[in-house]
DNA sequence: AATTACTTTCAGTAAATTGTGAAACACGCA
DNA sequence: TGCGTGTTTCACAATTTACTGAAAGTAATT
């Protein structure tokens, strides 16, 4: 297999993959590109590999950077935007996991917070009660562990906790 | 606010959290109707609950059995088939992340060593080859740690991980 | 202030996903 | 075997989401 060749197919499963998760097509193809790329892209230059439009390589784009996982560069010289990926993987990792949290758990949590601290006199509202608690408790556990990794360095991410997951543990 | 005023709340807000990740919204609605429920639904419960068709319950359900979060209970003396949602959290949780690991970051695995083991003689194939290392290295770091967390039982991942990532991190 | 080089927006369209409901299927029972 | 009760399937419809391309916006350059 010829190195292009592979890169695209490896650009393509990318995006699969991207859909299965929340992310759409697109957006994971333009972030496997960049990936690859050892130097910064301009739009045109994404536009003519993915054949998509501007409109959608622009959008995109935005997106990704507001995700944090992807970079405006300025070319000296050049009146054009570039872009690249951020090209740690645990980086990138943590990133994505930041801002799902921000996106995703934390809605989750608000409401909880709010019908929780409710009195529900009528048949049933113990057991409603208890669900929400359950929910809620395992979701400030989940909350605690992605702040612990978060504000861990990568390295402390892979040598500690890693080693402790596969070493460490004494449980059954 | 009156206990089924909550309860719907939770229904809907939940329904549309799903969408969020890559849950369809009567799917996770669904699950939440049935987490509420002290006692297990028939299809046509669901269906007025929820103001949906057979079909769709019917697919919806099976799927959310397929995940293993829900399952199916025979009544004693009744023909129709009742569901119940898993109550336990801490195993829904736990049962989700074996699914999206099967279903997820499988196949993605399968692709990096496919692509991983060659030979691209090609300038450019190094940094290729190295960010397929990268990635392929994390995927099994982060395998590894789903794997344990899998095994282990949800006590042991609320006692000795949960005391881990809130106590025993001595780095910055 | 007009031109050029590029970016952003957005109405309309295309594609993908989800839902419906009626028909086919399964199965116990008289 | 035919009936009653319940489940499953699936073509089609509705809804949601993503993409296009052209027009509007921005700003440096002449």
């Amino acid at each position: 297999m010829e190195l292009k060749e592979a890169q695209d197919k490896f650009i393509t499963a990318w995006g699969a993959f991207g859909t299965q998760w929340g992310i759409n097509r697109t957006m994971a193809q333009i972030h496997a590109l960049l990936l690859l790329s050892e130097n910064p892209l301009s739009t045109d230059e994404i536009m003519e590999k993915l054949h998509i439009s501007r409109g959608n390589v622009n959008m995109n784009v935005r997106d990704l950077i507001t995700w944090g996982i992807v970079h405006k560069v300025l070319k000296f010289g050049e009146r054009k935007e570039f872009f690249t990926a951020e090209k740690d993987v645990y980086r990138t990792a943590i990133q994505i996991m930041k801002e799902r949290r921000k996106r995703e758990l934390m809605p989750v949590m608000e409401l909880l917070e709010d019908l929780k601290d409710q009195d529900y006199q009528e048949k049933g509202g113990d057991g409603f009660k208890n669900t929400l608690n359950d929910i809620h408790q395992f979701g400030q556990s989940t909350e605690a562990m992605l702040d612990k990794i978060v504000k861990a360095d990568e390295r402390w991410f892979t040598s500690s906790l890693l080693k402790f997951m596969l070493v460490g543990s004494k449980s059954k």
